[in-house]
RNA sequence: GUGGGCGUAGCUCAAUUGGUUAGAGCACUGGACUGUGGCUCCAGGGGUUGGGGGUUCAAGUCCCCUCGCCCACCCCA
């Protein structure tokens, strides 16, 4: 039997209503905001995600899948979408054209990790970006953004919106040297690989899981208490505009985005429901992405939604099933099938869910089919009917029958008094 | 990349210290006065017990190898 890669999953039929809530629920909102939707490739030249991600990262470093095509290009697919849509929008002059500069894409990224809950190596994000605008209400209102996204879903009852700041060009590198002399102090209760971290990003040691890790990160000097006045008062007035757009959050100082093209503020919306995966929804504010890519001087900031997790939260309180037809239609030999199908084809194209039966089976059979599926009312039509021009309807909920004309404006008639 | 756990029917699981033709529930198909679902009853289909090798009179059960899945480390969405 062939199988799917290790680590990439079929969506089936009983899930995907649970994905069609999130998104739409999602694109609701983000329409409401002034987003609009861009898509993206697939594929992109390595040297993007090398330069916009950074290439000491562990996804650049370890978790992306690359290759070489026949062209002798080397390219990679997407382990995330923020690079690749700051890519489009340089390559599109996007700054000149669109005032705004806000956009969200919905699709899948890769990273080649070894796969466990909530963690696959293709998993689906729906991403959200501004470029253009740098100021602390937008960001509020980004956070906002998310955390209507999470309400409407009905999930935000199990996370927490973790904000913090990282600092600027400015103060990050006076902060990272303290950081750096305190952890060398501390080097003896340090991980290995904390170790290693000291010399290449001593900031994400701030978020090493393990113990002794911790208790270090713990009491070491904080970001927060290191900013520059400017970002001081920035992240303050992040802190105000949230309360201001009535949004949860926690301050967490630990914070630190794994991503390199990530400045100032940071968040991140965690739950404890994911087994060892805590993020469902992280982002940032990315000041110099886009003049690092080569494009102008533009800030940005965003975020971007794990699918799968989110979907993960919403089965653990929503139970949603695929749609039911209003019809079915059961017939009896191929004289009442040819009669029904102009009826079915018009109900259909009416929008009315409608099922017929294309296998000449027993009544029984079609019946049991129709309760299966759920259908609201099992039409029977057989010879009699055929004769009389009637169908007999039976209502399968309330048990009951009765005959209406074979016509589809009586179906649809019907199907109305069903809507109200 | 490093650990740990688990692989028996489509799904969830059984199968005494190794011991007859590997079972059950759910699901599926058909039937219970021939044109009526759900409940009940009956019947049926479906498994080279993940794969390979070994030990044994005898292996789902023990040993080795291999593959796969899951969970955790790590990393993150």
């Amino acid at each position: 039997m062939i199988k799917a890669v290790k680590g990439f999953k079929d969506i089936l039929p009983d899930e995907t209503p649970y994905w069609q809530f999130l998104e739409e629920k999602a694109r609701k909102l983000l329409k409401s905001f002034g987003f609009r939707e861009i898509r993206i490739p697939v594929l992109e030249k390595l040297e993007l995600f090398d330069r916009g991600i950074g290439s000491t990262t562990d996804i650049v470093e370890k978790e992306m899948y690359t290759f070489k095509d026949k062209g002798g290009n080397l390219v990679a697919m997407r382990p995330e979408a923020t690079a690749s849509i700051a890519r489009a929008y340089i390559e599109n002059a996007l700054h000149l054209k669109d005032p705004l500069g806000k956009y969200y894409f919905i699709g899948p990224m890769f990273r080649y990790e070894r796969p466990q809950a909530g963690r696959l190596r293709q998993f689906n994000q729906i991403n959200v970006e501004v470029f253009g605008t740098k100021s602390s209400s937008l960001d509020a209102e980004v956070m906002a953004l998310l955390h209507n996204i999470a309400d409407e879903v009905g999930i935000s009852d199990g996370v927490t919106l973790e904000v913090n700041h990282i600092g600027c060009k400015k103060c990050r590198p006076i902060y990272r040297q303290i950081l750096i002399n305190y952890l060398n102090q501390n080097r003896e209760a340090l991980c290995e690989d904390c170790r290693k971290r000291l010399e290449r990003n001593p900031l994400r040691a701030l978020d090493c899981k393990r113990q002794n890790c911790r208790r270090v990160a713990l009491s070491a000097p904080k970001l927060t208490d290191h900013l520059c006045d400017e970002c001081r008062s920035y992240f303050e007035e992040v802190i105000e505009y949230l309360q201001i757009y009535q949004v949860p959050h926690v301050i967490n100082p630990l914070i630190v985005r794994g991503l390199d093209y990530y400045t100032g503020v940071v968040f991140e919306l965690t739950t404890t429901e994911l087994g060892a995966q805590s993020a469902v929804a992280a982002g940032g504010r990315y000041d110099y992405l886009v003049e690092e890519l080569g494009g102008p001087s533009v800030p940005g900031i965003g975020f971007a939604i794990g699918e799968e997790r989110a979907v993960a939260m919403l089965k653990n309180r929503k139970k949603l099933t695929p749609p039911a037809p209003l019809f079915f239609f059961a017939v009896l030999g191929d004289a009442a099938k040819k009669k029904c199908i102009p009826i079915v084809l018009e109900l259909r194209k009416r929008g009315v869910y409608t099922e017929m039966e294309h296998e000449n089976r027993s009544l029984k059979s079609q019946m049991r089919k129709a309760n299966r599926l759920k259908a609201r009312y099992a039409v029977m039509v057989g010879e009699d009917e055929l004769e009389k021009g009637r169908a007999v309807v039976r209502d399968m909920e309330k048990k009951e029958q009765f005959d209406i004309e074979l016509s589809s404006e009586a179906f649809l008639k019907l199907a109305e008094e069903e809507v109200r």
